[in-house]
This record gives C-alpha cells, sequence and structure tokens, in this order.
DNA sequence: ATGTAAATGCAAATCATTCGCAGTGTCAAC
DNA sequence: GTTGACACTGCGAATGATTTGCATTTACAT
C-alpha cells in the first residue's frame, strides 16, 4: 500500500541511512537472543514503521511488499518469538486476530474508538500510581498491566 | 423487571427453594428478551453459582452436570446472545479462550497472579474518574473499559 | 570452511468459535 | 387449552486465527 511512504517516513524522522537501519533491526532481533534473518529483519523493519497496530496478516503483507518470500509462519514464529522475549507487544481489542507493536515505543495505553476502530494512545502517570497502590494493597507487585477504553466521541 | 442483585442472592442461596433459584435464572433470561428454555436456564444457574470466571467449555461441563444434553453451539450461542444484551461480561485475558462472568455482579476489574493463574477483583473509583478525564480530554465518553493487572507477589 | 542447531516454507493440524440445517419447543394470540 | 410462527436446539461441518511436523536451508561459533 504504501512502501514509498514508509521509506520516506523513516528519513523524516529519524534521518536514517539504510545501513543504520539495517543495524537498528539487526540490534533488537540480537537483544531478542535470535539468529539474525533476512525474514526477521523485514518484519521487524515493519515493525518499527508501522504507526498503526498491525495485525499477524497485515504484518505479513506489508513484509511481502519487501521480499515476498516470507512465509506466514514466519510471521507468526517471530512475532511470538519477540513477543515472548519482550521486544513486541501483543494486544487482542477485539476478540479477532491479534494486534502487535514494538515494545520498544515509550509506554502508552489505548483509547479505542468504538465507531471507527480509530486507536489513541495515551499515558496517565496518576493511573499507574494508583494500579500500583491497588495491587500493593493485595500484596502484588505489577508485570505488566493492561488498560482499554471503548469510546465514543461526545457529540 | 426485576433488577437482580447478586451478592445477596449468592449469600442466600444456600436457603433458596428450587423454585426461587429458578425464577432468578427466568428473570435473567427475560431481562435479555430471549425465550426461556431448559438449557439456558442451566446455563445461567452455572454462571450465578461460579465464584470463578469460566471460558465456554469449562461452562458446557458444569452445565452437562445437571442436563447432560446441553450442546457446545448451545452454549456460545446463549453466551455469546447474554454477552451482546450486556448481561454477560466477556474477558480474555490470556490470548486463548474467552472466559465469562455475569454482569449483574457488582462492576470490578481483575487483577491476575501470574504465577498461579489466580484473578483477583477490585474496584478503584479512584482510577476510574481518571479514565473518564483521560477519555473527556480526547473528546470522547467511555462506552466499556478493561483494566488488568498481571502481578506476582511480593516477597 | 564447516557442522550443528536454529530458522524457513509448505501444508496439514489444532483450537476456539460460528454456522447451516432439520427437527423441537416456547409463547402470544386465539 | 390449541395452535402457528418462529426462536431455539443438537449435530456436524465450516471458519478464521494460529501452531506444528517435516524436509530443506541458513546462521554463526569453532
Amino acid at each position: 500500500m504504501k512502501t514509498l511512504v514508509f521509506g520516506a517516513k523513516l528519513s523524516d524522522q529519524a534521518q536514517m541511512s539504510e545501513h543504520l537501519d539495517t543495524t537498528v533491526c539487526d540490534d533488537l532481533i540480537r537483544e531478542a537472543g535470535l539468529r539474525i534473518t533476512r525474514q526477521r529483519q523485514t518484519i521487524v523493519r515493519i515493525l518499527i514503521e508501522a504507526d498503526d497496530h498491525p495485525d499477524a496478516d497485515q504484518v505479513l503483507t506489508r513484509a511481502r511488499t519487501l521480499d515476498a518470500s516470507i512465509s506466514q509462519a514466519t510471521t507468526y514464529r517471530t512475532l511470538a518469538a519477540l513477543s515472548d522475549r519482550g521486544l513486541v507487544r501483543t494486544h487482542t481489542f477485539d476478540s479477532s486476530a491479534a494486534r502487535f507493536e514494538l515494545a520498544a515505543r515509550p509506554h502508552h495505553d489505548h483509547l479505542i474508538d468504538v465507531e471507527t476502530g480509530q486507536i489513541v494512545e495515551f499515558v496517565s502517570a496518576e493511573i499507574e500510581r494508583l494500579q500500583r497502590e491497588v495491587a500493593a494493597a493485595h500484596g502484588y507487585e505489577i508485570i505488566a498491566h493492561r488498560l482499554e477504553l471503548f469510546c465514543r466521541k461526545t457529540t
């Protein structure tokens, strides 16, 4: 759909060279303790460039614009591996397909527009503080949390 | 149309006659605008008696101890129908099977013990207020929310 | 360079959930 | 009560997302 747009955005955002870009992907894969393969580089690159929350099928489709040989199984396996090792976050906003995003992005929660499906990211230090308080009150510490607000535009 | 007071009914359950219990189930089904059938009575009864968050398969298994003829399809259809009409809440804590609970129970969020899988219910009026603030700041009103804390016991 | 374990593509398998269909049951209107 | 329309049921087959077995290829430590 927008390979060129992705490329343009990437260089706009970070002024990265092709070489640097590959290095970034490699580092991330290495950080996960995985072997560096062409397929994984491509998939990670797609995740870095994504400004939405693609599902596995969208990741596959986008990855194939860069490397037509990538298989569905590898996409799932790579996303699962990165998710297991904490480098990718997996969401299930609706009950259908899981959606993914890089964990390296600054932490945020999600507001989902139930009418349009649009997703707004937000953070609230105050809410997070209260969450820790709640957990502590029950004798727990928070490993991870999930906060999603299903909303409608106020008219 | 009676309002179901879940906590009270539960605590009185030991003293309830079969007849009263059936009435409670019937009211809930009627409130959903559905026809009253033996299968639905049984499934609702299982939900009323559940003190955990069973998935569809567990609901089916438990329902079959009361009525061996209940089918998987009916279980799914009943849970979906009640969920659509707001009388049952559907959760997807993990990525596997959806888990259900009666919506008539007082609202609460969930703290999941990642080690044992145990689920602690909690409410925080303060967090909910902040959630509404966040949504409002983006021009939204909250239809529903999902807050889950994945925790580990503090040693 | 090279052996080995890891990763890949493919297709088949699995898991949760939904659906088509023919038979059954509920309930509102008589 | 009886009845008729149509909602509900069980069955098994279909679906959609994800996983897996297997033979082949590839990464990378030695």
